[in-house]
Formats: structure tokens, C-alpha cells, sequence
DNA sequence: CCGTCAATTCAAATTAATTTGAATTAATGT
DNA sequence: ACATTAATTCAAATTAATTTGAATTGACGG
């Protein structure tokens, strides 16, 4: 009796180059198998949506040289308070900067994760 | 005679803790110095863009395991041909995935940066 | 040539992100 | 208490990204 091979993908037309390799990780479901959960991508995509923005990608630059306020982050970018309000917000939530209230002001300053990306986008330039 | 502070600016009251590591960077101009180009900010906030969605990670993903046609792709998301094929174009114009023409199929592959994120995410568990 | 299959392109509709300016909060000094 | 300053919040307007389904392209086999 002709054995039959038991990874072929029957439904699925596929280039020979493609349907093998797909062979030797247990077809269709083996490589479904191997994707990260939907949690773990929905958490590494938000972090991405954060850094998608030039402007924040500028405050976390900037927070790299040093802690500062909003004040001086203003100036420097020369943008309308409620905007950078709103940017900052976004980069709080992705857990990228954390904000101190020191009397009047509010101090920034990366996180252990805004670190991360700074250190990978600028190398060690700013320390 | 009292010698004026240099690095001081003048224009804008700051908490002392801010003001003097400032001072210490140049002040306002001396950040603004070490910040990089606009250039440079459009094209790492244009990368982490294509990134930002959960589909496409997912796609970098798979296509970390093997290189697929876009069939089979379509088969694990279950998603419709057009939407596939936008967020494709979202990842190859970003030169995270490559595709070459196999007769009837397109197949799909990382490049090298799109490798180099998936090392990052994956760790090596892929191959 | 014709029909089919894999994949892309296109325009319209939908949804999400950003910007804007006015109103608000909270701390500070008088 | 009051005025001032730093910063946030809110709702409306704008702009950008995504989704949808129909139409199209290009390769292949009959």
C-alpha cells in the first residue's frame, strides 16, 4: 500500500519550496503552535504605537540626557501645552516615562523600559 | 562685582534640581545639541509604525519560523486577500519582509531587519 | 485563446489618532 | 482670599490608518 504523507496540507495548493519546509514544522497547525499569544502581541504592539510618533520619539531623546519638566520640554519643542500634554500622556501609558510632581512643576524621567529603547536608538551617547 | 551664572536661563524659572544638571548639559541649546536630526526621528518612528499593529507582528512572526506564500498566511490570520495584502505592503515598504514571485505564488521572507526584530521579540525560538 | 488561481489595486466607508483652543486643577507667593 | 504659574482635561475638528468588497493583474494549465 502507498504510505500516505501525513504533513501534506491535502486542501492547500502550496510551492514545493514552501509545503516542505512547512513539512518539517507540523504543517499548518505545528506553525500556528509556534506564534506568540494575542496578549503578548497586543503588548508589544502598544509599546510599538508609542514610539510611533517622531515628536515622542524627541521627548524620550531629550529625557535621555536628563530628567526635566514640562516647561523646558515645551521650549524646546515649541509646541502648544495640550499637545505636549497629550504626547506625554501617551508615553506614560506605554510605561516609557514616569512623571514626579515637584512643587509646582512636574519632573519626567524614562523608565527602566524608556532606558531600554534609548539606549538601543542612541547607544550610550547621552549617559 | 557679582559674577553672573552663564548657564542660567534667564527667561524661564525652573526647579533647582532640573536647573542645574541643565546648566551642566549647556542649558537649552546644549540639550537641544545632543538631540538627534528630524531625519533620523521620521525614519525609527516610520519603522516602530509597521510594528504597531498586532496582525503584522504576527506575520513577523511567521515568517520568523519559515518563509511562506502568502496562502498560507491568509489560512492561519483567516483574514480576507486585501486586507492581507495592505498590511504586507505596510511591512515590505517599512523593509521588514521581502517577496519573490514563485511561478503562481509570492513568497515572503524577513529581511534583515525584520530578522533582527524578531530576535529581539522571539528570541532565537524560531529557528 | 479561455478559465482559473494567487495576489494586488482601487475607491468608499469606517475607525483611530492627533490637533486645537477653551476650561480646569493644583501649587505658590502676596 | 486672590492672582499667577505649570500642567492637565475636555470636546470638537482635523487628519491618518484601516477595513471592505469589487475590479484587476499576471501566471499557469487545458
Amino acid at each position: 500500500m502507498t504510505e500516505k504523507n501525513e504533513c501534506r496540507e491535502d486542501t492547500l495548493p502550496l510551492p514545493p519550496e514552501v509545503e516542505e519546509a512547512l513539512c518539517r514544522c507540523g504543517g499548518i497547525a505545528g506553525l500556528t503552535g509556534r506564534l506568540p499569544g494575542d496578549d503578548v502581541l497586543e503588548r508589544e504592539s502598544a509599546l510599538h504605537r508609542a514610539l510611533a510618533d517622531p515628536l515622542r520619539l524627541k521627548i524620550l531623546a531629550m529625557l535621555a540626557v536628563q530628567p526635566l519638566c514640562v516647561c523646558v520640554i515645551k521650549v524646546v519643542l515649541g509646541i502648544a501645552d495640550s499637545k505636549l500634554s497629550y504626547h506625554l500622556s501617551v508615553l506614560k501609558k506605554a510605561g516609557l516615562i514616569i512623571g514626579e510632581a515637584q512643587g509646582n512643576w512636574i519632573i519626567y524621567r524614562l523608565t527602566t523600559e524608556g532606558e531600554a529603547w534609548a539606549r538601543r536608538f542612541m547607544g550610550n551617547a547621552g549617559r
